[in-house]
DNA sequence: GTCTATATTATGATAGAC
DNA sequence: GTCTATCATAATATAGAC
């Protein structure tokens, strides 16, 4: 599948060759279907977009309890390890990768950012956070995952995710002792 | 210089030709000072090694102080402000696009991470943690540095870095507070 | 709709005059 | 050592038969 290949390689050391190959047709094929390879990402992301939006308010249902919910999200990541340690985020390092070169691209990948920005932040704003202090509260959640499995990545170290997923957990559990403090 | 168009635009996307405009010399005189574009980056990363090291040995001088030291790699992010929520962390969108697709050239990159990793676990060493979570702890500020610039360059937001990094000089503050506990 | 060419362009890398 | 070609390759994209 295309959105593996996106993953494991990068979207631009992805050839349409790859695609082809992996989808077991010739690649004047794509052209078909897509006007242009951007085009193949830009519907992968926005599969992608539907898929993610589904779990998450899948998880709005079944745990009303925001912090529940935001935990449901560190087992999420602890669920990915080995993938996240052996190529990174997906959505992290497209961002990057966008972020260079491609600007047209970027709010694409932004898009998926931003449905687990929202999803945190509207947790936190249920745990009786104002506004402003729950999407600050949000972006530090995101950030700190995404720099936990960068450098994980980067050493290609399990333990060093493991370690800061549940230093993650951690902040979590002491934003629940003290409640009206932005401490994530 | 070759640095700075291998940072902005990453170094797959920059091309011999725009080498060779920047530096103004034919492309074909690459060939006769490094064998392959990769010794180009090779020889970046290892001019950048020794810049680095410099700096944080003139750190260890001029601030005996461990947590005065770890502040001024907080400083030193603040100053990079601009650079880094337009175009990312140097080492850390390296450390991304070599993951991917470039395993050999990854352990270059990783030879910088390194630097920093080092100077803060020593860091936190004199403040008297033990190797082994001085090495964690070092990681953790390392990770939420590479977590709060990768979100602040997806939004292209200074204040979302300016936020994050006014917060991890709290937690240095705090950790300054509650010596012997990993709180980072 | 699906396939086999093929066009086009950009890249990393070489050859060889000076 | 420096320059001007130029090669070889791989990529995106198209044309056109079936």
């Amino acid at each position: 599948m295309a959105r593996r290949l996106f993953y494991t390689r990068g979207f631009d050391n992805t050839s349409l060759n790859d695609l082809a190959r992996e989808a077991a047709v010739p690649k004047g094929n794509f052209y078909y279907h897509f006007p242009s390879k951007d085009d193949v990402l830009r519907a992968v992301i926005e599969a992608r977009r539907v898929h993610i939006e589904s779990t998450l308010a899948s998880w709005a249902e079944d745990y009303p309890e925001p912090r529940t919910r935001l935990k449901r999200f560190i087992a999420m990541i602890v669920s990915e390890r080995d993938d996240l340690v052996s190529y990174g985020c997906p959505t992290g390092s497209l961002l990057t990768e966008l972020g260079k070169k491609r600007d047209d691209l970027q709010p694409y990948a932004l898009s998926i950012l931003n449905l687990y920005v929202d999803f945190a932040a509207s947790a936190f704003r249920e745990l009786g956070h104002p506004v402003d202090a729950a999407r600050t509260m949000a972006l530090r959640l995101l950030g700190r995952a995404q720099g936990a499995i960068l450098i994980a990545h980067a050493y290609g170290d399990l333990t060093i995710l493991d370690n800061e997923i549940a230093n993650l957990d951690l902040s979590l559990d002491a934003l629940e002792r003290a409640p009206g403090h932005p401490a994530i």
